[in-house]
DNA sequence: TTGAAAGCGGTACCAT
DNA sequence: ATGGTACCGCTTTCAA
């Protein structure tokens, strides 16, 4: 690996002077500049980030926490996130959490011990003053978080969308699932849907869950059925919750959609590979993930703390689990 | 934040004394130890990584390239490695490459002026020789690399199986759908396949396919279904491709598995959750990252270009698009 | 317009 | 057992 010596001895310059060419800074002389350049292209050299980041006391790596890349949510914010950071020169130091504060919190260190220059948490585990002591900003993503700069879809309005479309296409005794209550982003979901329903005339229940976990759905699913016989319309409190309700309508003969409509929450990729493909909710996930790049992106230029929080759009995906709206009416 | 010189003072030591209790290097006294632990607890002080790195000429940074995160097959790799990489006190620098050349070289390069100790990847774009003339070790992951270390399952055997179990559960006419030609893991699967059908009694069509994108293979299904309308089972290249071909069975009305048999090949997580549940042969992509992680770290720590090729077994995991084996015979 | 040199925060060699 | 200090590769005053 080729040195910033190296450069100025081949170009018969200070060190000084290639740091300047490097960076664009200060006055240089065409010629000298020419031949800089040309010695960085013959010794192929590309400057020691690490070197830059000590002098700075600032890299150009970001911390992407968030709590399982497993989880087919995330990958898509992670992937706004990066593509976004891609097009400004940063890179991604990441860092699974499982909701767990420990985790979390060693993660924040180490991000620290690397000098990165911002922070997207897509978990909420750790306090509110655990960030906003950290001196490097932070956005958070798909977390609200009143007094910190965050993005997330408007989940009220998912909800209320959600138990708009069932009623107009027919179901005349609903459940809906309400999520984890300790996440804000469940709890929009199910106020919004549960607003619509109280001012509706149709009959409804209400099946609190603790998790988005696949198997702990399955449980739920079955106990739904049980216990609301009467049920026609199913407002799951995300797509895997969906699918566990589905895969059990399906499993003891219901028709979809004609005796039971179901309809999801986020539009992760496999909601469309179901059969029968799942109605949902998509919240822009990827556009999520850029949007809290591009805030951070500010923030760290601006270098203020801006409390600055987006809401994006969510948007009701017709497919196969609700009815077409003619059909019915 | 608080520096060595910071610690160093309040302990009334020099800085090279605290730099040996902090590495466990050299002699220091019980006495000053206790002093010098003491500080850095009260200054909360944990070294910068960045000096550490600048010096030694090697950070605590891997490298991780991949496709897309988005494609649910990768974030069960990367959270293997992730976790492997974590317990010991590595973290991970990761970049989407999407199979183009120019990003995976972009990567590369930065990983290199972050000083990363070393680099995983999932993607073969650029040609070996790039990789050997690297200076730090690399691990392929899901690529068989022969000449460089490499991490991944027994297509060949998973091809077989898949085979196998199909003609054990009865289909007489099989469509084996050959993945992409330039991807050594999705020739593999083929040919153990091939090799099956070939030395059975069965008849068989081989459909060769080019991607494994979703959208694509909707379309190769509807193919499939036209020209070769006696298959009765159907071996795809991946649970992506698997699923498309269900799906496209299921909207023409065929009965799984009583018409048509399925299998498909990754066991990522959508394939338990389609309905009917996807068949299919497993790779333990958890147990591929966490393997190539191990093997990275031993040739970080043997410093040697060791040429280790890891082979991992792979399974057939039954569900419900194949026949049971007693029902038939 | 250019160069010398201090310093970013550590590590490790050489003395003592 | 401990301290002084050169050095890792770069940026940025300050002088010339």
């Amino acid at each position: 690996m080729a040195t910033i010596r190296d450069v100025a001895k081949a170009a018969g310059v200070s060190v000084a002077t290639v740091s300047r060419v490097l960076n664009e800074t200060g006055y240089v002389h065409e010629d000298t500049k020419k031949a800089v350049n040309l010695a960085i292209k013959e010794l192929d050299y590309s400057p020691n980030e690490v070197a830059r980041s000590l002098y700075k006391r600032k890299s150009r790596l970001i911390g992407l926490l968030l709590p399982d890349i497993t989880n087919p949510f995330f990958p898509l914010l992670a992937r706004g996130v990066e593509d976004e950071m891609r097009d400004h020169d940063f890179r991604l130091i990441f860092g699974n959490t499982d909701e767990d504060a420990e985790k979390e919190q060693d993660y924040i260190q180490t991000f620290q011990q690397n000098n990165v220059i911002g922070i997207i948490s897509m978990t909420n585990t750790l306090s509110k003053t655990t960030y906003n002591d950290l001196s490097i900003p932070v956005v958070f993503l798909d977390r609200t978080a009143s007094s910190l700069p965050s993005v997330y879809a408007d989940g009220k309005e998912g909800g209320r969308i959600a138990a708009q479309e069932l009623i107009k296409r027919g179901s005349k005794c609903i459940t809906l699932i309400k999520g984890p209550a300790h996440l804000q982003t469940a709890l929009d979901r199910f106020q919004g849907s549960l607003e619509v329903l109280s001012s509706s005339d149709v009959n409804f229940n209400v099946m609190s869950t603790t998790s988005f976990s696949f198997k702990d759905a399955e449980k739920w699913a079955k106990d739904l059925f049980q216990k609301y016989i009467d049920t026609d319309g199913i407002i799951a409190s995300n797509d895997i919750v969906a699918t566990a309700v589905l895969h059990e309508a399906l499993r003891i003969g219901k028709s979809i959609p004609n005796e039971i409509q179901i309809i999801g929450f986020d539009d992760i990729p496999l909601s469309s590979l179901l059969y029968p493909s799942l109605s949902t909710i998509r919240q822009p996930a990827y556009e999520m993930g850029r949007e809290a790049a591009k805030l951070l992106i500010r923030l760290i230029k601006n270098d203020k703390k801006i409390d600055h929080n987006i809401q994006l759009p969510v948007s009701f995906i017709e497919r196969s689990t609700t009815r077409k709206v003619d059909e019915h009416v």
